[in-house]
RNA sequence: GUGGGUAUAGCGUAGUUGGUUAACGCGUCAGAUUGUGGUUCUGAAGACCGUCGGUUCGAAUCCGACUAUCCACCCCA
């Protein structure tokens, strides 16, 4: 059998099997958000290439390199968003959304494409829980961001992460750091490499980020844009920090963040996990006073933060840590014949009515297989409907833990399982509770 | 865009210096005195050994190209 076509480069297929993962992270990341007072928006997957252009700056690698751009029937050219924030601020700014009041909370969980080269933790679409808050100039805004990447952090369970923090300061002091720069590597021109050169003029600070040994050794000894910071850019640092001293979360403050999106003014920030591979950073983000501006709005200051769902999912597998169980079925119902086929449908229609999750006999199955079926599904509860039970207008209903099967008519069926499967959700909080504190008892006798 | 590794049933693997029916585990399906799962036992299905070409009497095994995938650079989430 030859497939028609593979899935494209740099994609990921999410099966069954494992889409509790994903549930899971999705779950803890919403939690958190709107613990923090923040609300879902959605926008369109694509938007006109120019917002992109415009927000991410035509000389990032994202805009000269990375974008999936489409052209339409019409005049436009569209482009497959390659990160949230863009079409965030627009979407606010275009439905009048910043008139309404400061400040403006939102965050999302959407697939971003990006025409990377794949590889551990680097995927062309991938998927991003981010956040973006519209309206504050306060540390303490940024601080809350942080706040909230980190309680998603911890509440996945991840610990081996660090918190990275660095200033890049506004558009004024960045001009006399830019300066600054420009004069360093200039007289060490001869020795850069080739994109070093080319950034120099356009964007001195990206030749910090260069990983070549030589250009990189030159940086060592660069200039360092927290000296070059205005007044109120240095205010705006150390109150962050001290807020963040506060809550007795530690950072390390690392120059080298410069982040690859343009638009970031002042605080940036990156959570860079030790259990991944290359692909370490988790979380980034920054604040970005001027991009609202850009975009044709009033100026606004803004800041957010963009998280990899892949990163997280991998952190989490990497380290062993809990995903939600998947969801098991209530009851299974179990048919032999046609007439009990029919009856076991209408049981089970009847159930799910009530709100439990049922399944009965699809295939036409013998007894046995059916029995193993509904264990392999982790069925709580197994009804068997054969000539017998339509005779007698009777049925057991078994459970599969303790394997007590409790007989009753099929008038009363719908109440005696309500009693039955709400005793069962009971006991089976206590089973947890039990082996839980068994567990806790033997690590306890072990130290 | 630049490097390096890998490619054998749904999944994970074995396959000896090229030699004829490509092996094993998991999973799937079916049975073990005929209306009851989890353990065990038995059996079955399932692979043109990534694709194309070359060397050879003979290729899963050697060579080449392509494709996919993984890892690293770069960049970032």
């Amino acid at each position: 059998m030859a497939i028609i076509a593979q899935k494209p480069k740099g994609t990921l297929d999410l099966l069954p099997a494992s889409i509790h993962k994903w549930h899971t992270v999705e779950q803890i990341v919403k939690d958190c958000a709107q613990q923090f007072g923040f609300k879902e928006i959605r926008t369109p997957m694509f938007e006109d290439t120019s917002l992109y252009v415009r927000s991410a700056g035509d000389t990032s690698d994202v805009v000269t390199k990375e974008m999936y751009t489409v052209s339409s029937a019409g005049d436009a050219t569209f482009t497959l968003r390659p990160e949230g924030t863009a079409g965030v601020v627009r979407a606010m700014l275009e439905n009048g959304v910043m008139n309404e009041g400061f400040p403006q909370k939102v965050y999302y969980v959407i697939p971003c494409f990006r025409h990377d080269k794949p590889q551990a933790g680097r995927y062309r679409q991938f998927h991003q829980f981010g956040v973006e808050m519209f309206g504050s100039a306060s540390p303490f805004a940024d601080a809350d961001i942080i706040m909230l990447a980190k309680s998603v952090l911890d509440g996945c369970g991840l610990e081996n992460i660090e918190l990275n923090l660095n200033s890049i300061g506004c558009a004024e002091c960045r001009k006399e750091y830019h300066k600054a720069l420009k004069e360093y590597f200039t007289a060490r021109k001869d020795e850069l490499c080739q994109t070093c050169l080319e950034r120099l003029d356009k964007n001195p600070m990206r030749l910090l980020d260069c990983k070549s040994p030589i250009c990189s050794a030159i940086a060592k000894d660069a200039p360092v844009i927290l000296d070059y910071l205005c007044d109120d850019c240095r205010a705006h640092f150390e109150m962050l920090k001290s807020i963040l001293d506060s809550y007795g979360v530690s950072y390390k403050v690392n120059p080298k963040i410069v982040r690859g999106l343009d638009y970031y003014t002042r605080t940036v920030f990156e959570f860079i996990s030790n259990d991944l591979g290359a692909q370490g950073t988790v979380c980034g983000g920054g604040r970005y006073d001027g991009l609202v501006k850009e975009l044709g709005g009033q100026p606004t200051p803004a800041l957010g933060f963009g998280m990899g769902l892949e990163r997280l999912i991998m952190t989490m597998e990497n380290t062993g840590k809990d995903f939600l169980d998947p969801k098991t079925p209530d009851i299974y119902f179990a048919p032999m014949g046609q007439k009990a086929q029919m009856r076991s449908a209408q049981l089970c229609m009847e159930i799910r009515d009530e709100g439990y999750s049922a399944e009965f006999d699809v295939i036409g199955r013998g007894l046995k297989p059916q029995m193993r079926y509904a264990d392999k599904i982790g069925a709580k509860f197994v009804c068997v409907l054969g000539d017998n039970e339509l005779e007698t207008s009777s049925a057991k209903i078994k459970n599969m833990r303790t394997g007590k099967e409790t007989p009753t008519s099929l008038e009363d069926f719908k109440n005696t399982f309500s009693t039955l499967i709400i005793e069962e959700l009971f006991a089976l909080e206590d089973v947890n509770g039990d082996l839980e504190s068994i567990l806790n008892g033997l690590i306890d006798s072990e130290e």
